[in-house]
DNA sequence: CGCTCATGTTAACAGCATAAACATGTGGAG
DNA sequence: CTCCACATGTTTATGCTGTTAACATGAGCG
């Protein structure tokens, strides 16, 4: 078995969430295509609006030929799988940091919130792939996949902000309340609706007051 | 002047938003192809997930040649900006039902935001198809176009719902708050990250908590 | 040394949006 | 009533796309 192309395994290529190291143990015709096929995936898209990527714009950019990628990919959504989940894992490094960089729980919920519509103003086509890609996932593939567990982490951190005085569904609740306002607020920017003023992002996640009175 | 078929007028043919009535005034070859286009259209989109319309495929459907579609439409975006301003039209007059179902002010916030998910759930290629395009309307051409007018009347639409006990950026924040909400669990849903419950839609909207403290 | 298999290439096919040239029939002008 | 003009629809063609199949190459291992 081992990587057969299928399943969308960045681990197995060195660290890419860092930066492509160039060459490892994987060095072929080309020398680990694989990687370096995700890495200029990433820095091609990282600068539209809209995730619009052609297989063979990629390929012209990599000097190989517009065919080569399917040696390591089996098909277009493959490789704009792996891209989701990288970026997927990018989006959650951000969000750890500002996590960790908030004192009490209140204004990290907040700090959390701001970074994630921060982090989608600047990465428009990454949160973009993410969301497209990961409901896709999950109904065609048996496969739970990097992708769907990447989220439920994601899921986790937001609901592990929700403040503990609150129990079952009221958390519940808030968490969703929390990620759907966030995630509105940062693709009505994307979209146009909404001019991006970091400051007014701040007010608008602030107004979000969990902890007391809650409906019904 | 008239209609160049440049700009989007769905106006010029009989009450589309209704239903397609047949042949009313401009029959020619076909038989008012630009109306019968957009409603084919509409329909071939309303059973999608993604809005993934293709000119080729359409024009199989309606009988006619593929490039005979662009008599009426300069391009492919003319004819999804059309579809997304009727889209854009539906979810207004849903909008309005349920502003006008409702008793109260804080009762109406609620029924219009629950009414604005569940629309979005129901015509999930639709919802996309609006926000996709709208985004690149405004930025392109300098006509305003009905597209813009028809979102700016949501947004007051919106704001109107805010309680009067606010007032300046009180009110903006709210508004942006509630509109972030919403929109962001129709996105969820629809990426497939939420499952679409109506009870809970419901509790998440009226935990939006508007007219006690604010930030700052 | 030579085989094997992953990797990469070339050629080909179907589908797409779109443009240009051509055909047709409707509506108005004389 | 005739005839011309122009809107509408068709045919043909171009260049793009994703994808498949057949072929080439060269690295690593027995």
């Amino acid at each position: 078995m081992s990587v057969k192309g299928n399943s969308v395994n960045i681990k197995d290529s060195p660290e890419l969430s860092g930066k492509v190291s160039g060459k490892s143990s994987g060095a072929y015709h080309h020398g680990d295509l694989r990687a370096t096929a995700i890495a200029a995936g990433m820095t091609r898209i990282a600068d539209m609006a809209h995730p619009d990527l052609g297989l063979r714009a990629l390929a012209r950019e990599l000097g190989v030929s517009a065919t080569a990628l399917y040696r390591h990919f089996p098909n277009k959504d493959a490789l704009l799988d792996a891209l989701a989940l990288e970026a997927l894992n990018r989006l959650g490094i951000s969000q750890s940091e500002a996590a960790q960089a908030a004192s009490d729980v209140r204004e990290g919920f907040v700090d959390v919130g701001v970074t994630y519509v921060q982090w989608s103003v600047e990465n428009p086509a990454l949160v973009r792939l993410i969301y497209d890609r990961v409901g896709k996932v999950d109904l065609e593939t048996d496969d739970p996949s990097e992708m769907g567990e990447a989220f439920l982490q994601l899921r986790k951190g937001i609901t592990a902000l929700m403040p503990d005085t609150m129990s079952g569904e009221q958390r519940t609740v808030a968490a969703l309340h929390a990620w759907s306002l966030v995630h509105g607020l940062a693709m009505l920017i994307l979209d146009g609706q909404v001019e991006y003023d970091p400051q007014m992002v701040r007010k608008v996640v602030e107004s979000a007051e969990f902890g007391s009175k809650n409906s019904g």
